[in-house]
DNA sequence: CGCCGAGTTGAACTGAATCAAGAAACGTGG
DNA sequence: CCACGTTTCTTGATTCAGTTCAACTCGGCG
């Protein structure tokens, strides 16, 4: 996939946009290829870009007390950042990390406000995708308060069923608020 | 308050407006004066309304299993809707309901989504009210993952110191995550 | 071949839930 | 303004899901 086809992809995901807001696009979308372990933004840091993968994965993770707990994991066709460095300009309390060898296009919000300001359309694909992830965390908090480890093992399973061939199970746990032992023995078809 | 001054503040809170835009939306906002308890939405309905507190406070919780379960609190200057409904259009699985004898203002989403087509800078301050609403449930989700009952309490009045007074414990405890009982034990100075 | 990181299994422990009973606060009508 | 019933909150005893700590297994790779 190239950055065309990329650009055409998320307009037809979140909000078509004007061909010359497109072709803006496309001038300021840089594309990476990056190997698996590679890590997009460190804690501290500030991060102003916001990465959409085209192939492969990455998750967002604290150190909390030496602990690794993973935030978010994103997928092809999804876009990941910081999101809280991202929209307030603070520092970084997440790194970001690939899981595979993967191919990724990055913007930056200056960027992005630019567009945003000057198209109407971009605003709106902007709104689009904030929305989405707000839809998104909202579905994860509900399943953070309804269901026990092996309900929340169950429902990642059914909308992700590759994700163990991708993630590795400390970082499944960990997303879905459990430890890896718990994962495992939920794991074992005996229990 | 009156209508002007609510459309002013949330200019000044998310994003300007412009004269014409103003007036538009100070035309399709209607404003409620509702009792303590009343109920804004119930299960299985479709809401397309979107609410802006000027006085009082609300909840919107699920009943699940017959355990009612507070999802989100809103005060004054904020929003609250069901959003899984407000933004797809799907029934909600939410009800909303008052804590107080409130002020409110009522905007539809098909005059919100009207607005927006129509006047860019309306478009840009949904953005931000989105935006603000996923950076809350960011911190909401990072609260559930990393803070026992007790740290989840003391954040919470830190937050909002008199919510003790406003909401009932129970639904305080629902909130964070945890049963009334815990909370009314970490509330106990002498545990 | 042997090491190393990822995952499994076991046993003991714990924070919070559940179940049950009672106390305090609240509001409604007489 | 008080009495009574209802709702809200507290306290206690018990249970349980999930954690922690520790030892072990397995598979891949230098």
């Amino acid at each position: 996939m190239n950055k065309e086809e990329v650009i055409k992809r998320i307009c037809e995901t979140y909000a078509p946009l004007s061909r010359a807001c497109q072709q803006e696009l496309l001038d300021n979308g840089m594309m990476l290829f990056l190997e698996k372990n590679h890590i997009l933004v460190r804690e501290g840091q500030h991060s102003d870009k916001t990465y959409y993968i085209i192939n492969g994965c990455a998750r967002a993770y604290y150190l909390k007390d030496g602990k690794d707990i993973t935030d978010w994991l994103a997928f092809e066709n999804e876009f990941i950042s910081s999101i809280i460095s991202f929209f307030t300009h603070q520092p970084s309390p997440h790194y970001i990390e690939l899981l595979e060898d993967s191919v990724l296009v990055e913007f930056s919000k200056s960027k992005i406000d630019e567009l945003a300001d000057k198209y109407h359309d971009f605003e709106r694909l902007i709104r689009m995708v904030v929305t989405k992830t707000m839809l998104s965390q909202q579905e994860k908090i509900a399943s953070m308060q309804f269901y026990s480890a092996k309900e929340k093992y169950a429902n990642i399973l059914a909308i992700r069923p590759d994700i163990t061939q991708r993630v590795p199970l400390t970082f499944i746990a960990s997303y879905l608020g459990i430890t890896l032992e718990t994962l495992s023995r939920i794991r074992n078809p005996r229990n």
